[in-house]
RNA sequence: GGCGUCGUAGCCAAGUGGCUAAGGCAGCGGAUUGCAAAUCCGCCAUCGCGGGUUCGACUCCCGCCGACGCCUCCA
């Protein structure tokens, strides 16, 4: 069956084929490194994880690159506002250096807590200034810049085909303008270069044929992508809220620069809602990784909540949502560890999974095929050969989970024992008494045929 | 103010112009248990409201109400 994915460029559900016979490069809008990620943030990335290992289960090779904003990111898009890493360093009293370079670590742990593969180029804006800058100079030979006291400006009213992506109505959005457009020349115009300020010396900044300065946000991502993946690659991805600005200018780039769409599919992750709003990193509070693990969540019970919904609609996180995927998760991992080692997969099964994998990655659906496959009649030997090759999609590493071996205290092993005793007696108040102890104290007694074990609760 | 998305059981969430409206969590009933827990089996929605199109709509159109998003940095 052919992978059919949703292509925002041509808003519909597209068989995908790759350019390249048995290869995918894929470009997926990385963060911006001036803080911690959130996890509506972590919810792109699961989804462009999915993606790709979708890829890779169908045998295709993927180019997987994701870039590393460390610099020229306003904190406003009227291409006005200040750089969001000197902000952050200000704040930090760290050199913008520094926080890039601890915010990156934080970010690759967070991918890795939540079992998101890593990508196979990882690539740094500062890092390829000369690759903008040659970019820019593209841009502004074929006459599509105009300059202003702060900065290089793409003249959007000159490319017909800006903002197709968006199906940007340029009327409506000047009607509507909440932002002042300043010296440039239409709203939708934005920075490529971007002068230094005259009385202040920033942290990041460089040479250019315009002047010192840093370049706008939007020419690292396509000069990056073209550079890894050529002028036209197979899948652009980010989050939803990319589509009527950044990727719709870094079209425009590339269109001048190139006469290409870029990218052959256009995917968008939808948001995380919490508290019916969306989280937002510049709004101040927001749940990270780390929130989940401080409150004894297994990170990967927010990707299992992820995945029960489908990465085009909007998610509402609720700690009751958490719950409930936390929950099934972990019945998932005893079941699957309960089960005889893996012997042979069944083809029908796998195929219902892959059917609903394929269209437009339904991870939601998939799992529904999951749990019937889990409560089918087939031998446990080959339900888990089954669900093992389901998880390569999944990432739930079902294969690794076992369960935590910890010491039970004596104290807690001495009233366990004296149930024990107390049983054999059949002195059920004494045994109950004894019991409602050991619960009390946070452990789990399972009374089985074979005996009696006693476990950590949770 | 402009543009747009969404509204499915207690919660999260799939889905389709017409077979029994997925799945998970919770709840209820049963099996099991000395009683429980765990486990297993079963049960549990007519799809925001009002019109319309159609042989037939939860699914298409219009209006209303509600929630949310974009137009400001934003996954």
């Amino acid at each position: 069956m052919t992978l059919k994915l949703y292509d925002t460029y041509r808003r519909s559900l597209c068989d995908f084929e790759p350019i390249t016979p048995g290869k995918v490069g894929i470009y997926a809008c990385g963060p911006t490194v001036y803080d911690y990620a959130h996890i509506g943030n972590l919810r792109t990335y699961v989804f462009e994880d999915i993606l790709r290992r979708v890829l890779e289960f169908k045998g295709f090779s993927v180019e997987h690159v994701v870039n590393i904003t460390d610099m020229g990111h306003l904190t406003s898009d009227g291409d006005t506002g200040e750089d969001k890493m000197e902000k952050g360093s200000r704040k930090a009293g760290e050199s913008a250096w520094d926080i890039a370079e601890r915010f990156t670590d934080a970010f690759k742990s967070d991918l890795n807590n939540l079992n998101i593969l890593e990508p196979t180029t990882w690539c740094r804006a500062t890092d390829h200034i000369p690759e903008q800058i040659a970019d820019i100079g593209k841009i502004e030979a074929k006459g599509f810049t105009y300059k202003t006291s702060d900065g290089i400006y793409f003249d959007t009213s000159k490319l017909d085909s800006y903002g197709y992506l968006a199906r940007l109505d340029k009327e409506g959005l000047a009607e509507g303008a909440r932002v002042d457009v300043g010296e440039k020349h239409s709203l939708t115009d934005f920075a490529l270069w971007k002068f230094s300020p005259m009385d202040d010396q920033r942290q990041m900044e460089w040479e250019s044929p315009w002047g010192v300065g840093f370049p706008g946000w939007h020419i690292e991502c396509s000069a990056m992508a073209v550079k890894y993946l050529g002028e036209k690659f197979d899948i652009h991805c980010g989050g939803k809220d990319h589509i009527p600005v950044h990727h719709s200018n870094e079209i425009a780039q590339s269109e001048v620069c190139h006469g290409t769409t870029l990218a052959n599919f256009w995917l968008h992750g939808y948001f995380l809602e919490t508290d019916s709003s969306k989280m937002s990193k510049s709004s101040g509070e927001f749940l990270r990784v780390q929130t989940l693990v401080d409150r004894e969540y297994d990170p990967l019970a927010y990707r299992y909540l992820c995945l029960t919904a489908h990465y085009r609609s909007d998610l509402k996180f609720t700690w009751e949502s958490l719950d409930s995927a936390s929950i099934a998760l972990g019945r998932l991992r005893s079941a699957f560890y309960s089960w005889d080692d893996a012997s042979d997969v069944d083809p029908d099964f796998l195929m219902r999974f892959s059917e609903q994998v394929e269209r437009d990655l339904n991870t939601a659906t998939a799992l529904a095929v999951v749990w019937e496959m889990a409560k089918s009649d087939l031998d446990s030997s080959v339900r888990k050969a089954t669900l093992l090759e389901m998880d390569r999609v999944l990432g739930l590493d079902l294969a690794n989970w076992e369960p935590i071996v910890e010491t039970i205290p004596e104290e807690i092993l001495l009233l366990v024992e004296s149930r024990r005793l107390a049983r054999q007696e059949k002195n059920w108040p004494l045994a109950d008494d004894l019991r409602d102890q050991i619960v009390g104290a946070g452990y789990e007694l399972d009374d089985s045929a074979a005996g009696t074990s006693v476990r950590r609760k949770g």
